[in-house]
DNA sequence: AACTGAACTATACACTTGTATATACGATTG
DNA sequence: CAATCGTATATACAAGTGTATAGTTCAGTT
C-alpha cells in the first residue's frame, strides 16, 4: 500500500497560503494559456489542470466542460467591461465629448492588465453555441446602455436623430469590430485606430441627425 | 513481404473517375468539418485526410501544414467574395442604390453553396499569425475597391466627402460584423439585419457629406 | 473516538494526435 | 526493358487526450 504524498497540499512554495482552488484559479490559468492568440476551444482539460497545478480529475469539481469554463470568461469579461464604460461616461456624463471618452475607456482598456476583454473580442463568433450566447448578451448589454444615453442626449438637445437603437447598434459594433482589429497592434496603431473610430462615430451620428432633419421636414 | 492494396487507387465507389487528390480536395474537406461553428484550429491533420480517404502523411503532399490550408481557405473566400461584390456593382454600376445591391449581394452570399465566406467571417481575428495576415489582406481589398468607387462617385456627383478612406473602413468592418452576426440565423432575420446594415451605411455616408459641407464652409 | 463527506490524488484505459520510416506502384523517361 | 519519379500507402512511436475507478487526506459533526 502506497502513501500518497500530495504535490502541494495546502502551502504553495512561496508562502501564500493555498487552501482551495477555486474556480477563478482554473479561469486565470486558461487565460494564461490564451496569451498569444489561441482559440478556447484549442484548450484541454489536462493543459488547464497542469497550469493550476492540479489533477486532471478535479477539473471536474468546478466545471463540467472547458466549454463551461469559457461561457464564464466571457461573462467576467463582460461585467468588467461595461464596468470600465460606465465608469467613464460617469465622469462626464453631460459633457461634450462623451464619444472620445467612452471610445478611449474601451481602447485602453485593452492595455490593461485585465486580459479577459482580449478573449472576448478574439471570440466573437466562433465557439460553442453557449459561448457565442454569451458574448451576444454582452454587446446586448452594451447597445441598450448606448441607446440610452443617446436618447437622453436628444432629449436633452432636441436635436432630431434617426432611430437612437439602429444608430447604437451601429456604433456598438462598429467599436468592437475596431477594437478587436486593434487587438494585438503596436500602441501608436491603436491610438491612430482609436482617433478612426472617434471620426466614424461622429459619421454616424451626424448622418443619423441630418436623416432625421430631412425625414422631419418632408412629412 | 506484404502486398498494399489501396483503398481508392484510381475509382470511387460512386463511378466518378478520381484520378488524383488535389489540395481543393483537401480544403473541401475541411470545410466540409468545419460546418456548424467548430474553430479551424480545432481541426486535425488525420481528421481532415480521414474525410478525403487519405493516408495522414499525403496530407504533407499539399499543405506544410492545416495552418497553411487555412490560409489558401481564406485567400479562396475572399477571391470569390470579391467576385459576387464586383459583379452586382457592375449590374448597376450608376443607378441610384448601389449600396443596397452590395449588401444584398454580401448577405446572399451567406445563403449559397459558397461556405468558404462563413469561416473567412467567423475566423477574422482568431488563429495564426499568417491566417490573420490573410483575412487582414481580404478586408484590405474590400476597402480598397470600395475607396476607389466612394471617390468616384464623389467626383460624378460633385458632392464634399469627408475622407473616402475612413468612410470605406467603417462601411466595410460594419458590414463584415453584421455578416458576421447574421451568420447562422434564420432567413428573415438576415434580410432585417441586411436592411439595418443598408441603413447604418447611409447614415455613414450623410454624416460623412454633412460633416464634409461643414469643413468646406468653415474654411 | 468513530464517522462522514468534500477536496483532491494516482493509476489506468482506450483513443487520437503529428510525424518518421520504409514500401508500393503506375507513369514518364532514358 | 529498366530506371526514376511522383503519389500514395502501411506501420510504428511517443506524446497527449477525456474520463472511469478507487484511494487518500482532513476538517467538522455527532
Amino acid at each position: 500500500m502506497k502513501v500518497v504524498k500530495p504535490v502541494a497540499p495546502t502551502e504553495t512554495p512561496d508562502g501564500k497560503r493555498k487552501t482551495q482552488v477555486t474556480a477563478q484559479d482554473l479561469m486565470d490559468a486558461a487565460v494564461d494559456l490564451l496569451e498569444s492568440s489561441r482559440s478556447v476551444s484549442s484548450l484541454s482539460l489536462r493543459e488547464i489542470a497542469r497550469a493550476v497545478g492540479i489533477a486532471p480529475n478535479t477539473f471536474y469539481r468546478h466545471f463540467r466542460d472547458v466549454d463551461e469554463l469559457a461561457v464564464a470568461l466571457i461573462d467576467q469579461a463582460g461585467r468588467s467591461l461595461r464596468g470600465v464604460i460606465r465608469e467613464a461616461r460617469q465622469r462626464l456624463s453631460l459633457e461634450r465629448s462623451a464619444i472620445r471618452t467612452s471610445v478611449e475607456a474601451f481602447m485602453e482598456q485593452l492595455d490593461s492588465e485585465d486580459r479577459y476583454i482580449h478573449i472576448l473580442l478574439r471570440e466573437m463568433s466562433i465557439g460553442s453555441e453557449a459561448f457565442r450566447e454569451a458574448v451576444d448578451r454582452e454587446l446586448n448589454y452594451f447597445e441598450d446602455e448606448l441607446r440610452d444615453e443617446l436618447e437622453r442626449i436628444a432629449q436633452a438637445t432636441g436635436a432630431q436623430t434617426l432611430e437612437p437603437a439602429l444608430v447604437a447598434k451601429a456604433i456598438t459594433r462598429l467599436v468592437f469590430a475596431m477594437g478587436a482589429a486593434a487587438d494585438g497592434k503596436s500602441a501608436e496603431k491603436r491610438k491612430e485606430m482609436s482617433e478612426q473610430t472617434i471620426v466614424m462615430i461622429k459619421m454616424i451620428m451626424e448622418g443619423a441627425q441630418s436623416l432625421g432633419r430631412k425625414a422631419n421636414s418632408t412629412q
